[in-house]
DNA sequence: TACATTAATAACCCGCCAGTCATTAATTTC
DNA sequence: GAAATTAATGACTGGCGGGTTATTAATGTA
């Protein structure tokens, strides 16, 4: 998680029983909850263990957050929201081609969010979602839209520059989101389930992904002249 | 769902009491099933629910199917696995171009199943595999494994006939179903929460896809030259 | 040391739900 | 039309889990 914590892990490290420490509670039991919420979903996340895994009892929970909800929608401020204004940077001051930043932006968005235990958090709000519309909308609003705006930037960098097609960027920014948000969804839900041989290296699906996204599937009118066979 | 009732629908035109009908009930509990567990997912589905609107007590359900798994993997065979061989053969006899048949399959693939019901039973799996793993094994072996053959199918003719530049199968199959199952993803989960400006128009996605997967984002190197501005 | 404050707890409440089973009654058999 | 068969029922069980609260005890204050 994002929120530094103010003592050492709980479950490496026991403490005394009816320690009184207020300060760093709430983050432990973010990390704790972050942890579950990702292995279990939602729904299917019980209070007590989250206390539990924090080194407290479901009262103390309770205490500091109001509702399972409630403790949701603090774990996604934590883990998520707060890398927007770092990424939006990195794509001003980016000096190379678009293709460039394209293929960067896209191996970083891996690294640092897609290949984290946080990238479960989108996984479960496409898979919960319609179960609990207020958590969709609070994502919607928080996550989805300054996240959209972001590919809609970079693509709109490209198509000004003259590298890109001009692009109906209502659906353009797509292609580029749906299949990383594919490969996402993937690593947390068949893809941990799979056997050996169906399984899915990011990197290498990035790559090829990346080499489809700019040139497309067709052999290029110029060549296909030469190439027939 | 596919397979024909024997008798009408038991909420529209309800019977006497404790009516017999062991030939009809199957496949009304399918129906009731299917229903329930697209609209609230596999764990939120309740046995009671299922069979109340199957017209039916929650111990005649179980008298049907012996657990809520088995009657989920019963709706699967119902309703998916069914269609595999028609579209297998009508791969087998398009007659047009490649980029044809794959332009052809997506809008096909879209309109038989994404758009109908039974589509959300594969974003129900995707969202509960970690949390059911027996499912998930299932679904990969019945589901996946043949779908992602058709698809290999279609670009390998591609590669064949040397429309299609030459492509690892292995993740060049993910350029078609990456983009088509995060549609389905997002039909069946933020966009039935999303305000109506970020809605989707699944036919207009899919051209505006199609279109960059047949050609790609960037100009054409030849294009490009003339362009230049 | 005595008292006040409050962090933390554990028992509790209440509603839910998968699966069971003894009972009921529709249908079949003779 | 009586007996046998079996489809259908609904009450019941056992366990779970979100949230509450009376109680306990750690810490601060004087």
């Amino acid at each position: 998680m994002v929120s530094p914590h103010l003592v050492a892990d709980p479950i490496t490290e026991p403490h005394a029983k009816r320690e009184r420490r207020k300060d760093a509670r709430p983050g432990e039991l973010l990390a704790a909850a972050l942890d579950l919420f990702v292995e279990k979903g939602f729904a299917a996340t019980r209070a007590e263990e989250v206390a539990k895994r924090a080194g407290v009892s479901k009262g103390t929970l309770f205490l500091y957050f109001s509702s399972k909800e409630e403790l949701f929608k603090a774990v996604v401020r934590d883990s998520i929201t707060g890398q927007y204004p770092e990424w939006s940077s990195e794509i001003d001051n980016f000096s190379g081609t678009t293709t460039a930043l394209l293929h960067h932006s896209m191996v970083v968005w891996w690294s640092r969010y897609g290949a984290t235990k946080a990238s479960g958090i989108s996984k479960l709000i496409m898979s919960e979602a319609t179960n609990f519309p207020e958590l969709a909308a609070f994502y919607q609003a928080e996550v989805v839209n300054p996240g959209q705006e972001l590919i809609r930037r970079i693509l709109q960098r490209g198509v000004d520059s003259g590298e890109f097609r001009p692009l109906d960027m209502r659906y353009g920014i797509y292609t580029v989101l749906a299949p990383m948000l594919f490969l996402l969804m993937w690593k947390h839900s068949l893809g941990a389930c799979v056997p050996e041989n169906a399984m899915i290296v990011p990197e290498d699906y990035i790559k090829a992904l990346i080499d489809t996204i700019l040139q497309g599937l067709c052999v290029p009118v110029a060549e296909a002249k030469n190439n027939r066979n």
